[in-house]
DNA sequence: CATGAATGAGGGTTCATTCAT
DNA sequence: TATGAATGAACCCTCATTCAT
């Protein structure tokens, strides 16, 4: 692992963890075993060295619910749409520390890379939306959701992921997958076409 | 408006937008036209303001919910479950600024407070799962609601407080009274008993 | 005990542990039980309550001094110029802040009071050199004290009392007492007439 | 002369003078050269510059008396008690500021360093302590000294070097020579076997 | 690629002092 | 006489950054 990869990836924790502010330079090196000038030789600032991480993280998150998309492919509507939530919650739970930074990072940016950082996270969120409104769509038209207005489905879908986003915060992972569970199963008899 | 109350004010919407490493007490007397020493007259350091802020938004959100409690008390089960619901958040949505303090404290703290605020947090949580779960067994009890384990019952009405509690950070007011409704309808079919 | 007279005692000790520049003024009336201005109700400023103190200090000493020196006018001149040592340091002992005070102030003057203090010391020192020359003059010549250059034995003497002056720093009061005494013996052997 | 060690020097002399409160960092930094932060790249923290600089003086303290004791072995017992005197108070002569930064550091430590200082104090004097009673041991043994409690000669020799230390400060080096001669002429009439 | 030295800017905090009350 | 509010100056220290090596 060279020392460049050294330093985001110990970045990575600490910005999640203390957020940029928070996160002097000088915390990310000694934790490397390195000075923190060396920062400079493979970042042109500290803004760079976060822009750099983000892009990772958005690049995994990304490919993360692609491919629980596709994995669920074959299954029943019900089926794939809990698989868009397990998916993207067992990479969450096992790389957790990234997801805090994504969260993080998209809730709460650091003042001067606000704007950047959020013109970039339209692009996977959309990619996600499109995906659950084609399997929201599918199920009312074979009858096993109830039919009510496609946005309204929607919106609970996405209100059902942020909070379960937000309690990964609170539980260990045995407890989170199975209140995950238990969860999604209230949800669907919630949709479910009677 | 004492000075003290200005710095207090100004400081909570900084330590929202900010937080509380990205936003130097400067700031805040510079927008409250005083110098910065002048907060050690009232506060023995940037912390105990900090913490000052956080005790009056840990009281104002009890009060509004209890308040939604209260008010409801007449009321069906399904009624005062969405009372709570919304009268949290018509607190909050009217209350911006104290919202995202509130969050923001509470999912990343910082650092040096960390271990106050968790357990400031537990008090005001405890009160409100304990009402919570007065409701949804007495919800069972006459039928209203289906008979599943309380837990799971539990797990997902505060699933759904956290993912409205975020969604609160994208749509504006009204949008998001619509949604809360929408939602609630969903969730309710869900649980309600058949 | 008025407010200024508690002042300017606790305002000695703390000037006696912690210096000029040590002592904030904030620590002195914290201990009165007033707020820091009240100081400016009887003193112009720090210097001058530091000034107002050490006027008396050196009153004092000055007292204690030429009070000694009277209590000891009808002994032998070995009984009078050892009793100059023990009323100056019975005093100093029972007034332990006060002596310290005194050495520190005139050891280690704060920077900007420097020339107002030093100018102050040598009359008290005076007076006390002259008492001395002139016990020893008299012992010369009546013969108890060894005929040696009159500069030597006063510089022997004052040698003696900076030495003691030093000590009461290390020892308490009884071991004090002891050691006073037995280094007198010692001296005074020295310089006896044989 | 590296930056590191003009820092020491120069912060040495502004502690003798001002001591540790009424020194600030740029004081030192600024009659170096540098600039205030410069001082922690090589210390960390004003307490650790003090405490680095108070190593050296005593270390030297030390050696200089060591070295004293050393190059009087051959002579007389009073040569080499005359020897530890002078042999000290050559080098504290020689070295005026660091001498002063050495008593102020004994007699008024900053009361944040004062526990480590003292400390630090006890083994230095010990060793010497430990040297002079040797020498009067030896004096008493082959009859130069008078045979009295061994204590209170060391008592009566701990409080002319006292003495001669607090004189330091009041004649210059040719003055202070003379008089050590003198007083020490006198202080070993007292305690020379008759 | 990495360091040690150094800096400019700024941060939180203290402190003596002022002033209206 | 004494206070509470407020300030200007200064202090110690941190941090991102630069630069010669």
């Amino acid at each position: 692992m060279t020392t460049r990869d050294k330093i985001k990836a110990v970045a990575m924790t600490h910005f999640a963890k203390g957020g940029y502010e928070g996160t002097p330079l000088s915390a990310i090196t000694k934790e490397v075993g390195v000075t923190t000038p060396a920062v400079y030789a493979f970042f042109g600032s500290k803004e760079e060295l976060f822009l750099s991480i983000f892009e990772d993280v958005l690049k995994n998150h990304y490919h993360s619910v692609k491919e629980a998309i596709e994995e669920a492919k074959s299954g029943t509507v019900e089926q794939r749409l809990y698989q868009i939530l397990r998916g993207a919650f067992t990479y969450h739970v096992s790389h957790e520390e990234e997801t805090i930074f994504y969260k993080r990072a998209m809730m709460f940016p650091p003042a001067p890379l606000e704007d950047k950082l959020k013109e970039r996270f339209g692009e996977t969120e959309g990619m996600l939306t499109g995906e659950i409104l084609t399997l929201l769509t599918e199920g009312i038209e074979t009858g096993v959701i109830d039919d009510r207005p496609i946005e309204d489905l929607l919106d609970g879908f996405l209100c059902l992921m942020d909070g379960l986003f937000l309690q990964m915060f609170y539980y260990d992972e045995k407890k989170y997958e199975q209140k995950l569970h238990n969860i999604w199963k209230l949800f669907w008899s919630g949709i479910a076409g009677s």
